[in-house]
DNA sequence: ATATAAAGTTAGAATATTCTAACAAAATTA
DNA sequence: TAATTTTGTTAGAATATTCTAACTTTATAT
């Protein structure tokens, strides 16, 4: 079991490794807030314990272990997110601080039940995938589609709700995954949404329902 | 502010300190599993930090400023042990070990939520006073009404939960806290309780409404 | 391409928390 | 009360995490 502050550096690498797939012991240090040094013999302490790749003056890269362990503290920051703003009434951006915290708990039943509560949510709060039990997760730059623009034409990736009734909503609506969406308008005074998609024409859909759609403008990227 | 150490150190005191009103260094040393040696030095520290009172060879005692910083935590964990059985669904007997972390966490704000969310309990649910946000707790042996025998005459102290409906449902059946209450008898099959009280003869409570009702055979004593 | 800047490393020390071994005081028991 | 047991203390060392100061390597910019 790793401690608090390996966590931190596991968590830290991860997510800066997100675009690069890689981290270095400069950034590392700024976005911990610890020096350098200290920093550098955390990474020797890792891959001495087979959670990381480090070669001297290189950038650190996570091994299969330490990426999977990663994983799944950030599985436990971003479902705890999305189980304070959705069960406790937070708002989004109220919810990173006791997250950051929380997230260090062990009690793998504390965050089944706050995945089961949730309905199992595939992304946090800011529209972040949550990796799954697995550690896998989809590393994919989605958009809200509310958040596109007329003419936009987006493929439906995924809900950031899966409760049984916007489930069926959807159903009725033909909106499945992977369906072609055509934006065409959006009303500025309640941003209903105008779309076509399949042999559906004018199909209109409220902001709230727009929300909680997830939308990519392209491919989809894997790890 | 303290460090999770330095808190567990304290909570230990203070559920020592519960009967007898001071610990000895050897309960301290079996309770945290930590050697004496250990235990010692600690005490030093929090002596000098102002929070207990320490001297050689003697128990020791939390200070004014120590028995309200213990307060909290326990505040802390009691709040979170309701919370994970009334909003989460876990036992009481599964919320122990996940309280014990979560009471480390440092956000006002998550905790007042509990508690709002819980309609501010006087009690966790196993019975002991969570105490308020100054520190003061009832330090009090309640029974629950559902545990009394036929002939018991008890006070009414305190309720489980304060929730509007609960709470008008007293009020209607004229339940006010310090009503002495006679407990007549006992349906075996679904714990309904025949009760008397004011002018009030064979009232029937149900089982769910006499667990919620916390009842103490005398006196009160307070810290 | 050399000088300067940025990034990374090593060595040594500080703090927090823990331990073991040895000793001392207090309490208990014969 | 003297012997024994329990409890408490001191001293010194180990581990984890952090720091500063000095030095080295790599990258950047004249």
């Amino acid at each position: 079991m790793n401690t608090h502050t390996e966590e931190n550096y596991l968590k830290a690498i991860f997510n800066l490794s997100a675009t690069k797939g890689e981290a270095n012991v400069n950034e590392l240090s700024r976005q911990l807030d610890i020096k350098m040094p200290t920093v550098n013999s955390m990474m020797k302490k890792l891959s001495d314990r087979g959670l990381i790749i480090y070669e001297s003056y290189k950038p650190v890269r996570l091994t299969k272990k330490g990426q999977k362990e990663a994983a799944m503290i950030i599985r436990k920051h971003r479902l705890t997110e999305m189980y304070l703003v959705e069960k406790m009434g937070f708002g989004w951006d109220e919810v990173h601080d006791i997250a950051e915290q929380i997230e260090h708990v062990q009690s793998p039943e504390f965050f089944a039940k706050m995945d089961e509560l949730l309905g199992y949510p595939k992304v946090d709060p800011h529209g972040s995938p949550i990796p799954d039990r697995n550690g896998k997760m989809e590393w994919t730059e989605y958009h809200k589609l509310n958040e596109c623009k007329p003419g936009d034409t987006v493929i439906f990736k995924a809900v950031t709700h899966s409760s049984d009734d916007f489930l069926k909503f959807l159903n009725t609506r033909e909106l499945l995954l992977e369906t072609v969406i055509k934006v065409i308008s959006i009303e500025s005074f309640d941003g209903t949404i105008t779309v076509e998609y399949n042999k559906r024409k004018q199909e209109l859909l409220s902001n709230i329902v727009c929300d909680k759609i997830l939308v990519s403008h392209k491919k989809t990227r894997s790890v």
